[in-house]
DNA sequence: GTTGAAAGGTTATTACG
DNA sequence: CGTAATAACCTTTCAAC
């Protein structure tokens, strides 16, 4: 997949807002629609621009609770990992989840309602799971996401 | 703001793909458009849909690398503190930040071209902070990102 | 005040030069 | 690659509840 200076400009665009209109974006890059409309087109395509998603507001939501969980597992064998990932990737409250190099580890981040339902999340997924061998939670307290920033 | 099953419905729609049509969702909650226009409209000004955008791959990007940082600072001084903040939230490398409750302490996500890019990274951002008392990286290997489970 | 059906306007898409 | 025609969609109005 080539890209110019154009296509950066319209991820970087739709990075901030996918509703930004094919009119916008062409007079942006000084294209015509169909233009704009064609690279979109590849964009997707190609795998570059992943998803178009609504970004919820987690504590609107109910969930108040944020936290950071890194997670040792009792074996390297790569059909363990390969279950826990699984387990992580399809859990409600589980919202990222990374694999981290050198050992069985990983961190993830999760949500919950309250300190209860974090408890209840604990229990539910890491000491009911004969893998886990240890895990280290941290509550977060603020965030602030940035956009990948595109050099354009 | 009093959300029904409906509104989590089209949350749901969203989140997976923000360019769901407003028919297409009217169908899902067997509603008429005008009613899903209507309930968009308070899910955004509420701010329960914080915003809608387009989710870019890094690696097709050109950042190969992601790593998960753990960040201390000297002291708990909080201008300091959100001096760093700042900083974090205006690179263009720092993808994720979390602030961790007790200690002056942050993890951040760091995305990087390569590791001699990762290597410059943190040289300009830890090692010419007097503040950054240390900082400790993983390499990411796998990433998988799920999508917040509403109860429907 | 809230709802849905239908009209009217805007935007995205496709076909063609 | 851009223009223009087509199609899809969104928005607003309005009448009924």
């Amino acid at each position: 997949m080539i890209m110019d200076i154009s296509d950066l400009k319209l991820l970087s665009l739709l990075q901030q807002n996918a509703k930004t209109s094919i009119q916008e974006m062409a007079a942006h890059i000084s294209a015509s629609t169909a233009s704009v409309q064609r690279r979109l087109k590849s964009l997707r395509e190609s795998g570059v621009i992943k998803k178009e998603a609504a970004i919820l507001d987690q504590k609107k939501l109910g969930f108040g609770i944020t936290a950071i969980v890194s997670v040792e597992l009792e074996r390297d064998r790569l059909d363990q990992i390969n279950a826990f990932k699984q387990k992580a990737k399809q859990d409600g409250q589980v919202t990222n989840f990374y694999c981290i190099a050198g050992d069985a580890d990983f961190v993830m981040i999760v949500v919950a309602k309250d300190i209860a339902d974090y408890e209840k999340f604990t229990h539910r997924f890491f000491f009911a799971d004969k893998n886990v061998r240890k895990f280290r939670t941290s509550i977060v307290v603020s965030t602030e996401k940035a956009t990948l920033d595109l050099p354009l």
